[in-house]
DNA sequence: CAAATTTGTTAGAATAGTCTAACTTTGTAA
DNA sequence: TTACAAAGTTAGACTATTCTAACAAATTTG
């Protein structure tokens, strides 16, 4: 059984794994704020577990089972933060702090029973697919709202970036998931959008904003 | 800040306290399944931080500060019993377990959007009372079944025991919070007593079994 | 390529929490 | 009031998790 201290190294590996499925160390060690040797030394002993691949000076892969111990409490994160914005009225905005306490209660029921309640989503608040419980991820194909062009319509589906700052940025102006989007121009100098939007017939939208934005092309 | 470990010793601390709120470093021991050295140890660092007032082979007492911590740690745990019941439709034989650890989790906004949501409950699924929010718990008095006289008429409050086998049996029986009972006679042998309520025209409950139910007298 | 920089490793130490073995104090009972 | 038992303490050790300081390997740069 993980400790709570390896369940946030195995999901934050599970995380940080690009195209190769690679992670530096210092990533690792940025990503959980610990020092380099910390982070040595637990992935050593993640090894032990049978959870990581490392050879010294070479980067870090998850092992299967490292990989579905790591999904299976990014389920349980998930379902919590939809179970809190959808049954406890919290907003997206409030509940990754918990969620990534609760994600180390070890309760199959309390879990199964937030599920249940909740419909079985394949979603969490933010957009980002639940695993599910045999760990197994269906990886959504959005696409930013950079990339889409003038004269566009669009619906807000997710986003790469979660933080508190993010999200109540999209609360003042009243994005949400779901809300469609007119895409009325795109400056080329900075590559800031114009959009329109209910209520909100113009709203400049910065690059950083828009890349962040992940958006269903509805025509 | 108190850690998981440290609130579970307050918290058998501030349950063993008895009529001097006196505690043998023996049973915190024994109630923790740790053995003494540990325990010894662990109450020498809650005295440091405040909470324990101890000395060499003299019995144990919480502070005030540790009084109230331990209160409020309750109040979580109660609190959790009651939403995982009453929310999430869970037995009640079923959620001890389950808020052992969700007390431990640090989110106070959580916590109140539970007590919101169960409409400020003042007692718990076994009839225990929950501490408000100051930490100021209202002791309950109610009487043991097993002081009922023939005859009377009673209602079941609470339990002096909420173990999973004794709340098993409860539902073997169709007894729970609430059920109204006659008591119809008490066996001097064996201190047993037949009772009845819906749908159980005769059952015989064990004197064990009687001094485990806590009733409300009705008449 | 050699130097500089970044990345990763080792050594050594600290804290929290736990244990067993050995010993001491306290309380009980003959 | 001594003797035994129960309760409590100390010493020493172990694991988990973390750190800083010192050093080594790998990578990037001029
Ligand atoms: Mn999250
Ligand atoms: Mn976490
Ligand atoms: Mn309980
Ligand atoms: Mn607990």
């Amino acid at each position: 059984m993980a400790s709570s201290t390896e369940e946030n190294y195995l999901k934050s590996l599970y995380n940080l794994a690009n195209v190769q499925g690679e992670v530096n160390l210092s990533e690792l060690a940025a990503s959980l704020q610990v020092s380099l040797p910390t982070a040595n030394s637990m992935v050593k002993s993640l090894q032990k577990s049978g959870w990581v691949i490392y050879e010294k000076y070479k980067p870090l892969t998850l092992t299967k089972e490292g990989k579905k111990t790591a999904a299976l409490i990014i389920r349980k994160h998930r379902l919590t933060e939809m179970f809190l914005v959808k049954v406890m009225n919290f907003g997206w905005e409030e509940v990754h702090e918990v969620a990534e306490q609760i994600e180390h209660i070890h309760a199959p029921k309390f879990f199964e029973r937030m599920d249940q309640m909740l419909g079985f989503p394949t979603v969490d608040p933010h957009g980002s697919p639940i695993p599910d419980p045999q760990g197994k991820i269906t990886p959504l194909s959005y696409t930013p709202l950079a990339h889409a062009k003038p004269g566009q319509h669009v619906q807000l589906a997710a986003l790469t970036n979660s933080s508190t700052e993010f999200l109540e940025f999209l609360n003042s102006r009243k994005l949400s998931l779901g809300t469609q989007l007119t895409i009325l121009s795109k400056e080329s100098y900075d590559q800031s959008m114009v959009v329109s939007y209910a209520h909100h017939p113009s709203e400049t939208l910065s690059e950083k904003v828009c890349e962040r934005l992940l958006v269903r092309v509805l025509d």
